[in-house]
Formats: C-alpha cells, sequence, structure tokens
DNA sequence: GGCAAATAATTCAACCGTTGAACAAATCGC
DNA sequence: GCGATTTGTTCAACGGTTGAATTATTTGCC
C-alpha cells in the first residue's frame, strides 16, 4: 500500500505468483479452468500464466483426473517435483540438522548429527554446517532438485543481514554467518520464528495467528499474524522467555528478576523434578509420578500467566507448544489453558486453543527450508527470471 | 500477497493512491515532476493521474513556489481543502466528542461535551452523538466539506461489524451502534486502536511501529506495527490492563488476580495517592508531595514490568503514554523507561522511547476521522468512482 | 456408430494503462 | 533577445488482460 510504483510487468508478476498458489493450496490437483474460476481471471489469461510458469519448471502437467459428465478432460497442474528446493539448516545447543523440501513442500531429505555444540565455538560448528549442507546439495542434484537457497535457524537473536548477536546457549556473540558461507546464497532467522513458519504452512486449515512457543533451553516465541511471521520493528520479536511472570522472583542470568524462564525454562524443569533430560521426564511423567507432575503443572502455570498476557494483547487463535514442550504438552497444556481461561477476557465467546507443535523437533528446519521455496512460491518471476547459474 | 487478481484497472487505482499519498506526505507542495521522480512513474503518467485527482477533487494546484534556477515554474500540487473529509466521533465516560478533519489532515471542528455518560444508557447515549454528528456535517457543510464517513471511539471491545461487545466502564454489552446511525455509515472502533491511528499520524517521522498505552479506568492500548495498526485475529487486541504483574496478586473485577489494572489504572492510582481525580494528581505531584509521587512511582513500575513484556514480545520501537498518563508522563516516565531497561534483553543496543501522547485527550477523536480521510488516500479510487449521493 | 451437448484449452482482435520521445510552455541568465 | 533549463502535454508503441470465437476431447443418447 505504501510500496512502489505499479508497471504493467508488475500485473504479471503478481498473477503468476496467484496461479501458482492456486496449484499449491488446492485439495486436487486444479486444471486451468478451475484457476480461472478461483482466481476470477480468464482462461486465456490463466492459460499464458501457466505456460510460463511450465517453461519455468514450476509446474507440472499431470494426467487427467477422471470426472463425472461430459466434456474434455482436464489437464491437472501440480507444483513441480523436480523445480528448485529449499535448503534448511539448524545449529541447536545439542545438534545440527539440515533438510531439503521440494517445491511442493514435501521433505526429500533429512540429516541430524547430535552432538554438543558448544565447546566447538562458532568457526567450527559453522564448517560442520556447511559440509551438511554440501551433502544435502549433492543428495538433491541426485533426484533433479536445483538448490534455490538456503535458511538457517539459529537460537538467539539475529539481525536482518544475517549476524547472530546473541545466541547465550551456545555462547555466541556477533557471529557473522553469511560470510561463512561463500557459496550459497543463506538466509539465518531465529530459531522460534522458522518453526512458527514450519508449523503454519504444517497443514492446510491451521490458524492464520497464533503464538508458537519454543521451550528450549530458553524460551524463544514466533509469533504469526494473520498468516504472516512478525519479526519485530528490528528483528528482535519472541523473547518470551524473559517476560516478566512475579517482578521480585529470583534473578535471572538476564540480570532482571522472575523472568518465565526461571519458572518454565528446560533447566528449571528439570531441576524442579530431580530429571536428567526431558525424555526422563516424559517417562516419569507417563508413569505418575508426583513430583514430576508437580514440577510439570508449576511450569505450566508459569507459562500460562505469560501466555495469557499475550493472548490478551494480540488476540491470537491459538498456542502451539513447540521444542521441548512439544512431548510435554500432555502435562503442560491444562495448566496454560486453565491460566487463558482465568485471565483473558475474550476467551469467554473466542476461546484460544492450546495445542502441540504437529512438526515436533523438525519443525525449525523444515520451516526454514519451507521459507526458501515459499519466497519462489509468492514470487515465482524473480525465479523465472533469474540469471541462469 | 495473498489477494486477489490484479487487473489493468487496479494498476491505476494503485497508482491514484501512490500520487496522492506522495502529495500528502510531502513538506512542500510538490509538482507533478517531482511525484515522478519520487514514485520513478512517468511524468506523462503521472499528469494523467494528477488530472484524475484534479476533477475529482481530491488535489488542487497551487501558486508555483519561487524557486532558483531557470525552468517553466512547477505548480505546485496539495491535499483538497473542500473536498471530502472524516467524521471523528468519541464516547467515553465523562464526554461526548466530535471532530471533523479535512483531506490535509487538519482538525476544521471540534465539539466536547463532558457529563457522566453511564446513567443514561446507549439508547440515549447513542441519540446525542447522532446529534453531535449531525452538528459537526452541518458545520462541514458550511466550510464547503463533504463527509466521506465517520469513525466512532468506544472504551470496549468491538466486534468487526461495529457492534460493541463489552464497554465494562460504560456498563454496555451487545450495543448495536451503527443501526442507531441510519443515515451516515459509522464504522465503530476501540478507543485505544484509533488514538494509536492518531499518534501515527499526528507528525510526520514518528515510529512505525508502538505501542499506544491509554490509560483511563481500564487500561487499553493499541498496537502499530510497521506502520499498520494491528488489531488481534478477532479484533480484540490491547487488553493490557488484564495482564498479570503478579499472578496472585489482588483480585481484579475481570475474575483473575493482579492484573495490571489494580495496578495501574486510574482508580488504583487515585486511591493510593488519595487524590480526587487526575488534575489534582498532577498539581500536588508537581508540588513534590511524597504520597504522591510515590503512588506515581509504584504504577509506573507496574506498568513498566507489563510494557517490558510487550516490548520483549514486538519488539516496538516505542510506548506512547496517553490517556490519563499522558499528563502523568514525568512522572510515570522514569519507572517504565527503567523496568525497561532492565527486563528488555536488546535495549542495550536498541533503546526503546517512552514518551507522552502528542495529541492528548484528542487523540481517539481525532484518530477516528483520520482514519477516515487516510481511507480515502489509500484508495482514491474508490472515492473518484463513488455513486453520486 | 453417429451426433449433440458439454467442458477444456487456445487464438486473436480489442482495450487499457504505462512508457518514452518529441514537443510546447514558461522562466532565468547573460 | 536568445539559449539554457525545467515543466507539463501529446502521441505512437508496448505489454498484459479481456472476451468472444474456435478448436480439442470427452460423455451420453438415439
Amino acid at each position: 500500500m505504501t510500496d512502489g510504483p505499479v508497471r504493467q510487468a508488475s500485473l504479471r508478476e503478481h498473477n503468476l505468483g496467484l496461479v501458482l498458489r492456486q496449484a499449491a493450496n488446492a485439495l486436487r490437483p486444479p486444471s486451468r479452468a478451475d484457476i480461472a474460476a478461483a482466481t476470477s481471471l480468464t482462461r486465456a489469461t490463466v492459460s499464458a500464466l501457466v505456460d510460463d510458469l511450465i517453461a519455468g519448471g514450476l509446474l507440472t502437467e499431470v494426467e487427467p483426473t477422471p470426472r463425472a459428465g461430459a466434456g474434455r478432460p482436464a489437464a491437472g497442474l501440480v507444483l513441480s517435483a523436480s523445480g528448485p528446493a529449499g535448503l534448511g539448516l539448524e545449529i541447536n545447543v545439542d545438534y545440527l540438522s539440515a533438510c531439503v523440501v521440494d517445491l511442493a513442500g514435501t521433505v526429500r531429505h533429512r540429516d541430524v548429527r547430535r552432538a554438543d555444540q558448544r565447546p566447538g565455538g562458532p568457526d567450527q560448528v559453522l564448517a560442520e554446517v556447511a559440509g551438511l549442507a554440501a551433502d544435502a546439495r549433492a543428495h538433491a542434484e541426485r533426484e533433479g532438485l536445483v538448490l534455490a537457497g538456503a535458511a538457517l535457524a539459529v537460537p538467539g537473536l539475529v539481525t536482518p543481514e544475517g549476524v547472530v548477536r546473541l545466541a547465550p546457549n551456545l555462547g555466541w556473540r556477533d557471529v557473522d554467518v553469511p560470510a561463512a558461507f561463500d557459496g550459497l546464497p543463506v538466509t539465518v532467522d531465529n530459531e522460534a520464528n522458522l518453526a512458527a513458519l514450519g508449523e503454519l504452512h504444517a497443514g492446510p486449515g491451521g490458524p492464520a495467528s497464533f503464538l508458537y512457543v519454543s521451550g528450549e533451553i530458553g524460551i524463544g516465541a514466533g509469533i504469526v499474524l494473520h498468516g504472516t511471521l512478525f519479526r519485530g520493528a528490528r528483528g528482535w520479536s519472541g523473547e518470551l522467555g524473559h517476560v516478566a511472570v512475579r517482578p521480585d522472583g529470583p534473578a535471572c542470568r538476564c540480570g532482571a528478576r522472575g523472568c518465565l524462564e526461571q519458572y518454565a525454562g528446560q533447566e528449571a524443569i528439570l531441576r524442579a523434578a530431580a530429571a536428567t533430560g526431558t525424555e526422563d521426564l516424559r517417562v516419569r511423567a507417563e508413569s505418575g509420578e508426583l513430583a514430576v507432575l508437580g514440577a510439570l503443572a508449576a511450569a505450566g502455570e508459569a507459562l500460562g500467566v505469560a501466555v495469557a498476557g499475550v493472548v490478551n494483547l494480540l488476540d491470537v487463535e491459538a498456542v502451539v507448544l513447540g521444542g521441548v514442550y512439544a512431548p510435554l504438552a500432555p502435562w503442560l497444556r491444562p495448566a496454560v489453558a486453565a491460566e487463558i481461561r482465568s485471565r483473558v477476557l475474550t476467551d469467554a465467546w473466542s476461546p484460544v486453543d492450546v495445542r502441540p507443535s504437529v512438526l515436533g523437533a523438525d519443525a525449525a528446519v523444515v520451516g526454514a527450508a519451507g521459507s526458501v521455496v515459499r519466497t519462489i512460491r509468492n514470487h515465482p518471476a524473480r525465479w523465472l527470471t533469474r540469471t541462469v547459474s
């Protein structure tokens, strides 16, 4: 709306994206005529656009779907499974991960290396990630895919240029990530943001506005509003872990007091339950151990207080429990939902859905890879007119 | 991006808006050539668009501004001061208010009636507001203005259709406001939302993302992200007053405990300072009375805890203290700023500006009227092609 | 088996908005 | 008074969409 001028070419760019997304979001492969009807463009226009998209390798025609009644059979259109693909990468405290997602959104390659990433330091870790990326690229090319770009998820604060300003749990500060990948263009983003994007596109029919809560050692949040990830004015949104639950509570490593992280962070829960890890916690919760159930209920209550504040402020439709919270959701969810019910005025007539992440631990990498293919889906003209590399 | 198709006509619609906004936002009346340079459209195109806008009464040519150097003098373009105008209305607990803003954004008419609105009930209040609206329309027409629409600010929760679902301080519930204005089309919105819009457009160069905090009997908030008001998934964003400051604090009338309203609501501050009203509070704070300063500091601290949580989550650039907080800002600001400084991790390198509202008590009405003219500025084609009424 | 009805996709002239270059208008400086 | 300079308009060309006509391919009915 406040943007630049619109020329004739912009028309085509926009409508190319519109047609491509129609094919992407349809339940069954649509015909040109279906797309024309859905977009209210002419069949002539849709045909012309589809020709461009097929020529550019973004769409493929499939066999006519059998249909009742008379008439020439329709040629189904699907996103090409051998066109451009996205590479997702993730650096986390105890693993590195990569995945390749094709234009249709299906995961074509997946690779995880579990190891504590803290001792190595940025240079070593980034070198290893570059190795993962090279493996993934080789795998993708064997399947006829072309990597259109890469996105890297990092558990920390990232500037719009891709510099990791601060990643407390990795011990990183001011690490220039894109510089380490000389070949491939890499965008870097916060792990919770990319996981939220992953959830957003995980299944059709999900909520368009939600809060994705990423429970790790810290607690991050990805905010999706009206189907769009909100990164904050300067890219630093989502610091849910340092929202105050009790202003005079225990001191946090951030310098303040009573932050949510002190009540519902992974370390706080493990300490309260005297557990060795998330899996231990889950097993003992399942067996009904009271100390564990109490620790989870307390964490859920604190989380619920903070999340209820967010819901009061943003009126999101859903809260997604991700990261380590996903497997623990059966025990966290009741307390979170109860706090929302009692603290959110509008909950009475507009209830908020609290549910575990559907992608679980994969959310961030899959979201990262998905974000790459999604930029192509949204701006196919840029891909079609790219300089051949 | 996810929207509908773009036809040739959409081109023109978009570019009409672009040209109009260039004229609106320029420091001095720009020439057609200036607009062409700024938008990277051709002079030919700009000329054609400007012709339409002048013919439609949205732009006016003014005398050539004297300029150094050779060349044909440029005709300056300004928004018409006699074209469409917006009517802003406000219902609050202790006053009704109206104002008319012309296309250029200047306030052309202003009217306030102070009286407690609680006893009358919705029907009586709405009848009186309709009277204010009629007066304003008469006044506007005498000045050659045509009212393009009206927006009404209400201290409560409003559905997208304009039904006041709940306005606790007025004692309203499920009041269908647009039905009461049979003549004029009225959009209804929350008072804090419209006040935030007022602040957004009050002066050029303000922040594009900020939290407007409206201190009244309740505490509302208007959230502006990237220059756009965010209303929430279902229109119920901004319930800052019921964010928990201390989860086990005093009971709130909403049913929960420890809501911000119990610490920083108008009534809580007055009680703590044993003051009779905001003005009393301000005078006694100015004279340095310790009990009053303490009460304001305590309120500011609670407000700061809640606002710091918002900043952590949304990474807004500024926090605007509005409503009764505006005149009290000198005493509230330090505590709010201190909480943000200590609780927001990113504040160290991206400080947050805490400042009083520039429009003060007028923010909501002016914002309401401004929202009407702004829709014309953003979609001039709709106005130009309107059916002559 | 043949033919009408129905639906899909393509072709093509017309239309519309922007472009770019040429041109007319108006002023300044020398 | 004349060239330089800048503004604003005119007009043919271009690119993209439209809508109607045409071609392509199937089903169903006689």
